[in-house]
DNA sequence: TATTGTTATACTCTATAACTATA
DNA sequence: TATAGTTATAGAGTATAACAATA
């Protein structure tokens, strides 16, 4: 393995970050005609794939932090799309659903939007599906491994 | 090449996301020490590594559009990193060129975020590296130029 | 007419940390 | 003491569109 001395992964954080900016931008395109942010099509994706959870949990599957999911939570409790419910057995916690409005635009939306995205994905096999995971997962696994590094360090 | 029906590309769009909110966290992590958010370190890395350029360009290679962009270099010229000169050949253009107190940051901060990236690349080789490039430039190019069809299809 | 950049509006997200209620 | 979630604060980026100056 060559020294990585002058930086030679540059290109790579580049790539990413252009790549991520390219899909970002084609997505929220369609999102923002649902009347949406896409944090708050986050929660509503990941809320329509399940039968409501916690705000902890729900915090740690979208990665929006606790300060932040309060205040999309409540932005989409105005729209009428999700609303909280107390938890009998942990007091502290609070249950979030889906509306029945929110069931139904999820219904309606998800799809609509995986078959926009199909567009982006139109030229791609099976195999280079799984080679964009396998590599993805990979340089993830850096990022990840280096910030856990980092946090031992500064405690 | 089979079909996409079943959205079989669903995970490509996760580990995309996870792995650019991964590279985000550990880089701003460290950015924000320096004082500044990572659309800010973005503009000075790029005046840095340039004799200075106009907005049009500076929003072209930054991803920033033009309003944000006005935001982010008035509060990077009122810390003092960059200023704004008019140009006498296309008076509309507006020059924007690091300041010496500008310069001597990102000749500091530039070299000194390269090595804490570097902590997540350690475990690659210069082959891994190139493998990144080329998959995520196919990924991007799929995004591209679906934006580019939609953007036709609307228009 | 088209382009460069600024301004205006209104909102949304962000980081950070203190705080409340509960466990 | 630790955890779940809200609140407070202050800032920063976003979309959108109108606008002024210049080409």
């Amino acid at each position: 393995m060559k020294s990585l001395s002058q930086a030679s992964f540059l290109p790579v954080i580049h790539e990413l970050a252009r790549t991520y900016q390219a899909f970002e931008q084609f997505s929220s395109q369609h999102i923002r005609q649902l009347g949406l942010t896409p944090p708050q099509f986050d929660v509503v994706s990941t809320l329509g794939n399940s039968k409501g959870m916690n705000c902890k949990e729900l915090s740690d599957r979208t990665l929006i932090t606790k300060g932040t999911l309060t205040g999309v939570i409540d932005r989409l409790e105005d729209k009428g799309l999700v609303t909280r419910t107390m938890q009998p057995n942990d007091r502290r916690s609070v249950f979030i659903t889906l509306t029945g409005h929110g069931e139904k635009l999820f219904a309606q939306a998800f799809p609509a939007h995986l078959d926009y995205m199909k567009i982006a994905f139109r030229r791609f096999g099976e195999s280079d599906l799984s080679g964009f995971c396998q590599e993805l997962g990979r340089l993830r696994e850096g990022f990840s491994l280096a910030l856990e590094e980092q946090e031992e360090a500064v405690v």
